[in-house]
DNA sequence: TATCTAATTAGGAAACTGTCTAAATATAGC
DNA sequence: GCTATATTTAGACAGTTTCCTAATTAGATA
């Protein structure tokens, strides 16, 4: 998770999630949304990637990225857990007899 | 939600919240559980609040902070956005006896 | 092979972050 | 007022991040 939240801190990189939220889109596509060099997007993908937020593909010379929902998943858990201690735990025992340290 | 994210980054933060989740805790005790100078937490609880993301209240020498579930709940609808686009949206009209709490 | 386009890697400057020590502020109690 | 405790503020410094330009890699096409 270190990863994945040292990653969202940038809004660049959060706007790039947004973007792929809706559809795949290739690296180019992506950069036109920015006024940012593409060897600047180019790291921010490269982040992205290495805190398995989004996935890619090779496409003849371009790249097609999309979002790795697994991961939002495992930070809207963590939300959660916050908001609600207790609940939301995966393969939790169900109220009577229920016994969280 | 630029000063939250920011805030969310670093893991001794996080783990100042999930130690909140279950309890108010007062700074020293809070510090207690990290191997770092009360300076230093003290920066953290600063950047913690000026993200909102704790509340805070002085009881004599002592201050009290409590998570700001407020503003957990944004993280929460920002990812959720991302992973069911156009779904969850507030004002969105509900589907016929959907109920939403 | 040569050339063009798409994208990344390399290297460096400027700004930001996390941590420390020392000093300051705030409150309680004598 | 003086002292002790709890916490924050100030200033410095190493490490990290973000962005740039220049160079490189990868694939398509003639």
């Amino acid at each position: 998770m270190e990863a994945v939240f040292k990653a969202l801190a940038d809004p660049t990189r959060r706007q790039i999630l947004n973007l792929l939220g809706s559809r795949e889109m290739t690296a180019g596509d992506l950069a036109k949304h920015f006024e940012m060099t593409k060897p600047s997007m180019s790291h921010h993908f490269s982040v992205l990637k290495d805190a398995d937020l989004i996935r890619f593909r090779r496409e003849g010379q371009q790249i097609w990225y999309s979002v790795n929902t697994t991961v939002l998943q495992d930070v809207l858990s963590w939300a959660m857990d916050l908001l609600h201690p207790a609940e939301n735990k995966e393969g939790e025992t169900p109220c009577p007899g229920n016994i969280t340290s």
